[in-house]
DNA sequence: GTCTATATAGCGATAGAC
DNA sequence: GTCTATCGCTATATAGAC
């Protein structure tokens, strides 16, 4: 019976490896240079069988990116919900509900997930539309709902300039996910981007700093 | 005489042309999308045109990014010197001498130039391990004179702080200069981040007081 | 569902005529 | 210096056997 009822554990294995091989592979070279025979060559797994599962390439860019959003964002808003926005510290607050689900993602499982961190921050300077698109699709909803948090706390600062700073602050973030290993070569081994509390206890100061910055004349 | 003293106007052009070409599409399409074939159409040159002058796809990525390169360093350098580390706006002097050359290339030059600060926004970002270590190469010795001249103005923070706040202003910036566009659509026309004023406008205050944060503990 | 084999197209690079 | 023609390789995608 329970071989017409679920998937086999093969057909689940080689579905999950696909994945595993793509996004490590996407984070490591990118996603146009990430051909189909090296993703099914790290997974183990046969060039026809990515278009099986995932109709196209494209298709398989997709499921990489919304296998972690999905859990991700529904972290984001709970830590948001969570926030007392009336706080001395709520700007703080609010930049962790944030920044910590995508930066902590590295700890919670041995490997992997890491990939994916990078591979957001890479994401959002994509030449390609398709991917720049589907990704505002996926993160459209937590991003209006932090702005709508910030724009609260920062009032009376104008849409225009909170809409720069938050602008600034996806750069920052972006920047340290996607780079980290440029920053801990140049430092020496001084900053280590690649542990989540370094990152958070330097980033958030800094971020807070200038979205509390007095209103530009 | 001349033909035997000075390359021919035709040499020169198709030389300036392919450069052109190329800045343009490295900068749509990403390096790696943007292919000889394309590159060549859109300069009116010939395929082989590219390896004439350059020797290969990468050497015409070198000349393309030195190309800008070497000018903007120049005038970054100049500015900084200009530069008075004791006053009270030193640290928005130093960042305005760091950034307004580059979001002030789009004024200067009708076309072409703009091209150019979306790609070097994007280029620290490049998974291709070449590009980064060229243009490391480029920016070495300015980024260590800023960090020298910052580390000084902001002194006591400490040299690890130093290093993870200056992370954070090369990814608000690269992030303002590639993602530009998704700025001005996001926020239905309210930002205009090709209008060099603006970026600067709101940037500086937000990357000054981030950089002046009290040291984290 | 997984495999081999192949279709179709594009790539960077080069040789050699002009 | 510029051109045409082509080599050798890789890409995504698919058809059909098992």
């Amino acid at each position: 019976m329970t071989e017409t009822l679920s998937p086999t554990t093969e057909q689940v294995d080689t579905r999950e490896a696909l994945l595993d091989a793509a996004e490590s592979l996407f984070s490591e070279l990118g996603i146009q240079a990430s051909s189909l025979r090296a993703i099914t060559q790290r997974a183990g797994a046969n060039l026809a069988a990515v278009h099986y599962h995932f109709g196209s390439k494209e298709g398989l860019v997709r499921a990489v990116f919304s296998r972690r959003l999905k859990p991700l964002n529904e972290q984001r808003l709970r830590l948001l919900e969570a926030c007392d926005l009336t706080a001395d510290d709520a700007v703080e607050q609010v930049l962790n509900a944030f920044l910590s689900p995508l930066l902590r993602m590295s700890r919670e499982t041995p490997e992997g997930v890491r990939d994916f961190a990078r591979l957001m921050g890479r994401a959002y300077m994509e030449p390609s539309e398709e991917v720049r698109e589907m990704l505002l699709e996926e993160i459209g909803e937590v991003v209006r709902r932090f702005t709508e948090a910030l724009g609260r706390i920062l009032s009376p600062l104008p849409g225009q300039e909170l809409l720069w700073r938050l602008h600034f602050v996806a750069g920052a973030m972006g920047h340290t996910v996607a780079c980290s290993h440029a920053l801990e070569k140049h430092s020496h081994g001084l900053c280590q981007p690649s542990n989540p509390d370094e990152a958070l206890r330097f980033m958030i100061p800094f971020l807070a700093a200038g979205l509390r910055a007095g209103t530009t004349p």
